[in-house]
DNA sequence: CCTAATGTCTCTAGGAGCTATAGGTTCAAG
DNA sequence: CTTGAACCTATAGCTCCTAGAGACATTAGG
């Protein structure tokens, strides 16, 4: 027994409640049985699908990542290289997000104390935006 | 003289043809002239402006900020206050958002060493993924 | 037991920032 | 001159939700 409304759910998932109905839309959770009056009423093993989702969704994993390592998950006998390899190839990009960031980061420092001056003819706000080599030739 | 036709300015700005397009349909890029055949015809002050754009998007502000500071550095004239606190509002999500990738990077790391096992009975991505503490009570 | 507040239902539209497609015109190279 | 690439417009679609309207269900208080 011990079954959940979708409120209750979402609040012990940390999901909303119509990201939950857009996921079930999607197929990504299954329709869950409903109650007399037509609510969804949901089990442990939907609130544990969920958590799995939305702690993905975290790590930054798109949907259709998701979707992958779900469907792994519910077939044990299968090599796990699949699921590294998605992890894998994550880390790559959050590296490269971590590190376009940092730059991000002093730039916008330098930004935000470069400010002496009180008007924008002299603020090196938007001429340092304006954008260093980027352009190709 | 000069002129860029929409795929030089992409190749030179490092944006996308449809993209460009797409600025110029919402206000942020003004309509260049046009060709004796219909072709857009953009000047060295619209590439510049691109690349401006382009920087700051990479950087992760929003078109709307963007819009912020291009009008600011139309205007000269405005204390540059404005500018600032726009880096500097942004620099606060900036170091957020690297703090949680730096987690996430720390975590993948882990799932990405987990496997050892060839079959996901044993592996560990799922299970990691399966969320640890998230679950509020 | 009744009522009021809160939760849930479906359906539809919007939002950010593009990207893709279709069906046509124009331009530059050979 | 002819081909093929680049360009044009217009529209639809994408990801991942979020918000709103209008109606039914459930629950807590009096």
């Amino acid at each position: 027994m011990d079954r959940l409304t979708i409120g209750r759910l979402a609040a012990r998932s940390g999901c909303k409640v119509p990201t939950i109905r857009y996921y079930e839309q999607i197929g990504l959770m299954a329709a869950p049985e409903r109650s007399e009056g037509n609510q969804r009423l949901y089990d442990h093993a939907a609130l544990q699908r969920l958590a799995f989702i939305r702690h993905a969704r975290d790590l930054g994993f798109t949907l259709d990542d998701i979707r992958d390592l779900l469907r792994l998950s519910e077939h044990p006998e299968l090599s796990c290289a699949a699921a590294d390899s998605i992890a894998r190839r994550h880390l790559d990009t959050v590296r490269e997000r971590i590190e376009s960031l940092r730059r991000l980061e002093s730039e916008l420092e330098k930004i935000a104390t470069a400010c002496q001056s009180d008007t924008v003819r002299d603020c090196r706000v938007i001429e340092m935006l304006a954008g260093s080599g980027e352009l190709r030739k």
